[in-house]
DNA sequence: ACTACAATCTCTAGTGACTATAGGTGCAAG
DNA sequence: CTTGCACCTATAGTCACTAGAGATTGTAGT
């Protein structure tokens, strides 16, 4: 399992070829050796290194967060408060996008539900969107991920 | 109500002001007449137009969408059904993705109890991480928006 | 009219996590 | 030895903004 190309790397570990430069890019995998023709080369370690570090983004961690947690693991008598300090904050985040997407779900079903398919003239997504005095005045639950796109490419 | 600043503007729709600039960039909003010293003047219909945008994004439509949504709802005797459809199928998006969410919560909900708050040598969240063979296979539910910091500025 | 000072102007660059493209080089098989 | 794919670097694009620089305008008070 020595000496794999970049491309090897990528079968092996489902990441692309560009995202696996660019890790390299910002740190999350360290410059590897190099062939005599300027080609990267890879071993078991750099396999492993990938592969936790697709199934943290898998689980939404951030790249600086995946930083973190490789740099606590690489010490294995540590104790692991901190890392588990990195999960629960992402796990409470997570919890709270859910339920901001929740709320805009069921307004989104209020607004398709009403609409009784006329004109624009009477329609309720529109008269809905016009009308700016509708919900809770705090919460600004906005956007979906650009990863959302593209279930499998 | 007439010759508003694009301060006022941004006080009235509680769009920030570079914002306002954004929407124009990108054909949003029209480009309004100007003061004597090329300042943007606004009038009602502004404020309306950009009161429907804000509502819109915080129910997270892309502006591409919005775009479409302003183009149809401008002729009041058109059927509503493209806009339906733009609305449903923003709803199934949200739908989805809340499902996504939720998949990841009970797996990061899982991580976080089995840590026994040992050592990084026995951490249950490295070892999951580690563990690549997890969870279904073709599921790729990565991410919070960049919108998501930041309850209110 | 003059002075402060806030508000506005344009333009550029940065965010996050990639993806895409262009134009060039390496490597292995036939 | 040549074909052709894999690889290289570097740059720009995505999305919806946000931040900053540096210049100009509007306005309130004197």
């Amino acid at each position: 399992m020595r000496d794999l190309s970049i491309g090897e790397l990528s079968r092996r570990t489902k990441v692309k070829v560009p995202t696996v430069r660019y890790y390299e890019d910002v740190g999350l995998m360290p410059a590897p050796p190099r062939s005599e023709g300027k080609q990267r080369r890879y071993d078991a370690d750099a396999v492993s290194r990938l592969n936790f570090i697709r199934h943290a983004r898998e689980l939404g961690f951030e790249v600086n967060a995946i930083r973190e947690l490789l740099d606590l693991s690489a010490d294995r008598y540590r104790p692991c408060e901190e890392i588990d300090a990195i999960a629960s904050r992402h796990l409470s985040d997570v919890t709270r996008r859910i339920a901001q997407l929740q709320m805009l779900e069921k307004e989104l079903q209020r607004m398709v539900q009403q609409c009784g398919h006329g004109s624009v003239e009477d329609c309720r997504v529109i008269e809905t969107l016009n009308d700016h005095a509708h919900c809770s005045p705090n919460a600004h639950p906005i956007g979906l991920s650009p990863r959302d796109r593209a279930g499998s490419p």
